[in-house]
DNA sequence: GTCCAGGGCCTAC
DNA sequence: GTAGGCCATGGA
């Protein structure tokens, strides 16, 4: 639930200069991301997106590799293994079970809704992808908005840990919110840009793991010097 | 041994 | 509606 004084930080400080601000910060300390899509493929970054939940990227890295040794990275492939072998293929990344059963379930909505064509199934319009996307059992808001932006290049705001760590941090969230709250005054204020989108949260992340693993700060960070400070703007 | 990683689902209350 | 448990490996 959000709270009216939630909201109102929300309202007061999330505005376009703030946040080009700290893009400008975290673009200046750590450089261009560049992530997906890159030269990946769309299902590869939709495997990735799934096998990534609650796990380190490097053991996702791992669990993909080993489709790739066996050409596991198509629809075909996830289609034709069993479950039980594509568990063991994807040990590495943890969850297996679940996340086997995720990726074939995508594989099995993509098959039913357009005959198993990946690209035409990413050329809904976001939000009627986002509902389809959603209605796929294990994947939720996060891996959703991941697949919208990273997969099918629409403008969706991921929303993770990282992110609201870091606005929290920032003073400008409480922690607690919804996360499509967020996503939606995010995408109200930015420019409704896939690369930018795409840029914004590979810094979010990479700053996440780099340093500001907790709140409310830590010193010598980017953005140090802007944590809290609204937060007592918006409190008062 | 403990903690955490680019979540999401289910159940109990 | 929401808090808590569960899924699980691998590296620091």
């Amino acid at each position: 639930m959000v709270g009216p004084v939630c909201r109102g930080i929300l309202h007061l400080v999330m505005d376009a200069e703030r946040l080009d601000g700290i893009f400008q910060r975290l673009t200046a300390a750590y450089g261009r991301q560049g992530w997906w899509p890159g030269d990946g493929d769309p299902f590869e970054v939709i495997v990735g997106a799934i096998l990534t939940q609650r796990t380190a990227w490097r053991n996702a890295e791992k669990a993909i590799a080993r489709l790739r040794e066996v050409d596991g990275l198509s629809l075909g492939a996830i289609r034709s293994f069993s479950d039980v072998a594509l568990a063991q293929r994807i040990r590495p990344c943890g969850f297996f079970r679940e996340k086997a059963k995720t990726l074939k379930a995508f594989v099995a909505h993509v098959d039913r809704r357009d005959g198993g064509d990946l690209a035409r199934f990413l050329s809904r319009p976001m939000a009627e992808l986002r509902d389809e996307l959603l209605s796929i059992r294990g994947i939720g808001e996060e891996t959703a908005d991941a697949i919208l932006l990273y997969a099918a290049n629409q403008p969706s705001f991921v929303i993770d840990a990282y992110t609201r760590r870091l606005f929290e941090r920032l003073g400008w969230i409480r922690g607690d919110e919804e996360s499509c709250d967020l996503r939606a005054r995010l995408m109200g204020v930015l420019p409704r840009c896939p690369e930018l989108f795409n840029e914004y949260h590979a810094l979010i992340v990479r700053h996440g793991k780099e340093r500001c693993r907790k709140v409310p700060r830590c010193a010598g960070c980017p953005v140090d010097d802007l944590c809290g400070v609204v937060r007592e703007v918006g409190a008062s």
